[in-house]
DNA sequence: TTATATTACGAACGTTCGTATGTTTTTGGC
DNA sequence: GCCAAAAACATACGAACGTTCGTAATATAA
């Protein structure tokens, strides 16, 4: 059989290499991540690097992963408690936006879905999918929403998403690009009035 | 005194080369247009294409300032006959709305900002700086709403200027990733939500 | 016509890119 | 302690990067 203790290693260099390579990226881009610099930052060499992933694009595939893993356990999974319907989702969006003013840090799957929107290949298509993912999520709980009555019956959804998703990218652009203190404060007023509380 | 027809020449050759650059731009990102391409794309040497520049960033910077032009342009310049406030307002949203919805362009003052937000330099200070002129025109065309009683004299406008820029961002991304067909009337949906008609 | 800028060119610079190939070190099971 | 597997290494590759240089061609001004 194979090594177990290696393969934990393995891992642990594994989850450094995309730690590292994700906080480049917020900064640079997904694509703006180069081997060679991670190499240095990590006190490795390229090959040592590269070895864990084959090609740069799995890297950032594997990046991407992390990103939506990250978000999945600072944002929904912190709501699951929470009454679905209009309470899980203003608490969701709540968590969302504190995450984003940490560090001003905004939200890193935004920022590639932005990059990658016009480079058709593996990294658009997980970020569609992962996107796609968190509109079904904001879906349901709308639709909980509707049928405990917190919305009339009526409610056109898809447009409410729509808004609420421009409520979170006014947010980020608010929280990276002008570093503004007051973009969490901003986001939970709109969402108040989007959402009924 | 100069020479004056090569000036003329000149400046041919540089909105040539600077509308190619755009919608490389578009598609790459505004670094990750490279000289090498723009000069193959062009039928020019390397030299011939940086040389009217001189280094990358300041053919970043020209295109940048060639895409606010364009916004100019095609946005606000557009509703100068419209009456200040709200309807103005209206209009050029609309507008900017349509504009993205051309081609499934999107907006590419908006990608930039997202590409530069956490690269200090110049070009993220030319945008931030083209940011900062396009939310002082809204505020103003709100604060003649507010003069000319469309709106309560107590509101919120950065609130309200916060809101409609989630909007647009929601836009841009419906449109330039999903190619939502529907983006442009969810836009207006939202913003008749937002200004009053 | 002559002198001066301008424009674009070809070629090369040093650097960095992503990737591939062996070799050495470390690891885990016997 | 020994041996296979895995991990990280050093090195090298071709390609592309932005930039610089010197030069030929062109257009303007005197």
């Amino acid at each position: 059989m194979s090594p177990r203790k290696s393969v934990i290693e393995t891992a642990a260099t594994r989850t450094r290499i995309i730690e590292c390579a994700l906080a480049s990226a917020s900064a640079d881009g997904l694509e703006g991540v180069t081997i060679g610099r991670l190499a240095g930052e990590l006190g490795m060499s390229k090959a040592g690097v590269i070895g864990h992933f084959g090609t740069k694009e799995a890297l950032q595939l594997a990046v991407l992963d992390a990103a939506v893993d990250r978000f999945i356990r600072r944002v929904p999974a912190r709501v699951v408690g929470a009454r679905p319907g209009a309470e899980r989702l203003a608490g969701a969006f709540g968590e969302w936006f504190d995450y984003m003013a940490d560090d001003h840090r905004g939200c890193f799957l935004t920022s590639v879905a932005t990059e990658f929107d016009d480079r058709p290949g593996p990294v658009r298509d997980a970020v569609i999918a992962a996107l796609s993912q968190w509109s079904a999520y904001i879906l349901d709980e709308l639709g909980a929403a509707v049928d405990s009555g917190e919305f009339p019956r009526d409610t056109d959804l898809d447009q409410l998403a729509f808004e609420l998703n421009g409520v979170a990218l006014a947010t980020a652009q608010a929280v990276q690009l002008h570093h503004d203190p007051l973009a969490a404060t901003r986001a939970r007023r709109a969402l108040a009035r989007l959402l009924p509380s």
